[in-house]
DNA sequence: CCATAATATCGTCATTTCGCGAAATGACGT
DNA sequence: ACGTCATTTCGCGAAATGACGATATTATGG
C-alpha cells in the first residue's frame, strides 16, 4: 500500500508534487517522441544551470515519472510509461474514494 | 483551448496546484460521500483557522474540483465530479503528450 | 441604519521551494 | 593512480506558499 503520512497515498504525492511545477511541466514536454534526453540537454534547452536541471530530473525521477540509463559520463533520462500510468491511475482512484464521478470507467473494462 | 502561460494547459496547471498539497488534500477527504461542508466545519475538522480553510476552499473552487452554494451567511462546499473529470482527463492528455504509454485507451473507445 | 454571524481578504511572519555557483562524486582513458 | 567530463550534492539568497490574527464584506433581522 506504500500509505505515508497523510490521507494520501505517498507516491500519488509524489507524483503530484513533482508534476505540479512550471519548469518541470516544460522539462516534461522535452521527453515527446521516447526521446532520451541528457542532464546537459535539458539544461541548454530551458536555459537552466546543469545543477537546477539535474534536481528537477531526479524528482521527476523518484515520482516515478522518468529512468534514467547511465551510459559512461552521461546519464540519459527517458519517460516512464509505466509509473506514469501508475501515477494517473493512484490519482484517479484517491479522487473517485473522496467524491465519486458518476461513473467513471475504472480500467476500460 | 484556454492555453496559459507555460506549455500546459491552465486549468490542469490549477488542477495540479490545488492538489499538491498535503492540507488540501485532507480537504478533499472530507468530502466524501457527495457530502456538504461549511467553511467553519472543515476549518474545525482540521484544526484550521476558518481563514486558512477559506483560502483552501477557494483555491479547490477555482480549480474547478469543488463548487461553492451560499445560503444564507453560510456557503457550503461540495464535490464537483464534472470538473474533477476535467482535470483528470486534461493531465492524461498532457502526459500523453509528452510521452505516449504503448497503448492507453484514451475515452474507453 | 445598526447589530450579528459566517466568509473572504489583507498584512505579517515562518517555512518551503527554486535557482545559482562551488565543491564532491562517478566513470572511464591514459 | 591521475585527469577529465558529466552529473550530483551542498550552501546560500530570492521568491513563493501556508498559517495566523485582524479587518472588510455579505446577508439577513431588528
Amino acid at each position: 500500500m506504500t500509505t505515508g503520512t497523510g490521507p494520501l497515498d505517498s507516491d500519488v504525492q509524489d507524483f503530484l508534487k513533482a508534476l505540479a511545477s512550471t519548469t518541470r511541466q516544460e522539462v516534461m514536454f522535452l521527453f515527446n517522441g521516447d526521446a532520451e534526453l541528457t542532464v546537459g540537454e535539458v539544461a541548454e534547452r530551458l536555459s537552466l544551470a546543469p545543477s537546477a536541471a539535474s534536481t528537477h530530473l531526479a524528482t521527476l525521477r523518484e515520482a516515478g515519472i522518468l529512468v534514467s540509463r547511465r551510459e559512461w559520463k552521461t546519464v540519459y533520462y527517458r519517460a516512464n510509461p509505466d509509473g506514469i500510468l501508475k501515477g494517473l491511475d493512484g490519482l484517479r482512484d484517491y479522487l473517485l474514494a473522496c467524491c465519486p464521478p458518476a461513473d467513471y470507467h475504472r480500467s476500460c473494462g
